[in-house]
DNA sequence: TGTACATCAGTGAACGCGCGTTCACTGATGTAC
DNA sequence: TGTACATCAGTGAACGCGCGTTCACTGATGTAC
């Protein structure tokens, strides 16, 4: 039997196989973590052999695992955009704009729950790097919704006091909360729901009736 | 120079020296940890070390690390108890409620920081043991406000609609705003102080605004 | 079209290191007689 | 008060392991002539 080499058994040559990307790695990454493995127990070699690598070439990619996990970040912010997007598309439909927006939050982390670990719940830890890029994502979530509040509350004739602060808690609440519901079993993501609808709209409410 | 065995140069001894409790390996636990060390990332060898012990004597203490960092948990939430006892006593003096409530808070982060880094930082990440812990001890931060918050509510005639989910949001929020305390300047202090304190209220006024 | 060569994404082997854990030990202290 | 002995908090040495990183390499592909 004559090797003919094609892009068919390409992959049965021991060296120049279908080369590795950096989106490789980062979906081994991904596929590694879950409820018990962070992005920053990762090892070096568990990614490369999860990718199904050597170990060095893991380099050609990354300088090392860290500026993995940074990247990592980035996809996350994809994720969390695509939320923020969900969230303005239902608000605009029937039910309150509040609880709409809550309930598309919360089925996105179900939905991209892997990828929404890295940025609700390791944000705290990790290098400077990775903490910097996960604030960096949740500047940008803030900034929308602080521009949503603004102009609805325009639209509604319904001033409100501070609501870049205003912004700001809703932020931090929904991202606690989130959190929070990656350990929760899915049946109860309809109290989770009920929860911080109330919560933003306390702070809705407050910052409406508050001295402007 | 005959050695003779006293009080004084016990340690001079090889064996049986000063024994070591779980409070010192605890405590040389707390002085490894900082902005840029977690609990997770604690070695057995590096805790012994940091003690001044030979590493297999850890096992004399705890069975392994993780039950290290529950018990961590354990002198972190009676930090966390003098928080709230200072910060009802103070919200009991002249200025506002939340605002001396607010600045306790704030201030004990800053003196206890390497404990409440701990609670305020890694809860979300860890072993199941660990972040079951954490939550226990949010848990009764969140008791204790819904208390308060029922309390006053009466004392001022002033009723509240769900005091429970009010509490629960403020401690989520408080704890996420103190953990960015972590990463902070002490000079911002202030800023970060006003910026809290605004969204108590926002919370406050609108749980009071919203139908019972 | 054919030949020579540079490029570079992959390789396997090896390194030194810190880790968790085990083992048999030592000797000061507390207790029984 | 002395003596014999059990207890048990500490010890040093050793283990096997997975890690990050380095090295010199290989051979398919793309390019120049």
């Amino acid at each position: 039997m004559t090797p003919t080499p094609s892009a068919i058994d390409a992959d049965l040559h021991p060296v120049r196989r279908t080369p590795i990307t950096r989106a490789d790695l980062l979906d081994a990454a991904l596929r590694l973590i879950g409820p018990h493995r962070s992005v920053s127990s990762l090892s070096l070699r568990e990614v490369a052999r999860e990718a199904g690598i050597a170990p060095n070439s893991f380099y050609r990619q990354f300088r090392d695992v860290d500026e993995l996990a940074v990247a990592l970040i980035d996809v996350a912010g994809q994720s969390l955009r695509k939320i923020v997007g969900a969230a303005r598309h239902r608000a605009e439909a029937e039910h309150g704009v509040v609880r709409g927006s809550v309930e598309a939050f919360i089925e996105q982390v179900r939905a991209d729950d892997k990828l929404l670990h890295v940025l609700l719940r390791e944000g705290t830890v990790g290098s400077d790097a990775f903490k910097r890029a996960v604030d960096r994502e949740l500047g940008f979530f803030e900034d929308e919704l602080h521009h949503d509040l603004v102009r609805f509350a325009k639209l509604r004739n319904r001033p409100m006091a501070e609501p870049a602060l205003a912004a700001k808690a809703i932020t931090r609440l929904a991202f606690a909360m989130g959190a929070t519901a990656l350990d929760l079993p899915p049946e109860r993501d309809a109290e989770l729901v009920d929860q911080l609808t109330t919560m933003v709209r306390m702070i809705l409410v407050g910052a409406q009736a508050m001295p402007k």
